[in-house]
DNA sequence: CACCATTTGTTCGTATGTATG
DNA sequence: GCATACATACGAACAAATGGT
């Protein structure tokens, strides 16, 4: 990880190229919003912010309560 | 204006629609943040997400100390 | 059933940096 | 130098849903 934390949009970036390569398979779930924060050093709210990014992306789907997976399919 | 306030996302469609339907031409510049923050009810943080969204979306696109505007061609 | 911890999702207010005019 | 404006980040708070005890 950089000195300088990334932008919420270049976290949704990193994320969804690990979701390309198999990192997180579909089905598979991503860390929390606390454990993506930390992981990137950033707050909650950014990595709210990229996860919502790649929501609207349609790259993951979020269920309240569970978690943020990504989708079996297309 | 409703009571309730609109969410971020209700706020893209909303501006999104009034682009559409020419109320913001081509070219044209929108509203800055302060005044969606005002036209909404929403905080100026809510607003910037919801222009954040056209952005992502390519409706608009967001020149820095200038403004928000309508892209002239696709 | 009730209670509680976890997690997603959103809003707010403030602050900062960069760019324009 | 200054006012305006975009763009991002932070921390706090809250609602809603879930799952476990």
């Amino acid at each position: 990880m950089p000195a300088v934390p990334l932008s919420y949009a270049q976290i949704a970036e990193d994320l969804a190229s690990r979701i390309g390569k198999g990192e997180y398979p579909p089905g598979g779930r991503l860390p929390s919003y606390a454990q993506i924060a930390d992981l990137y050093s950033v707050s909650i709210s950014t990595a709210a912010r990229a996860i919502g990014l790649l929501r609207f992306r349609g790259v993951v789907v979020g269920a309240q309560g569970r978690g943020v997976y990504v989708p079996e399919k297309d």
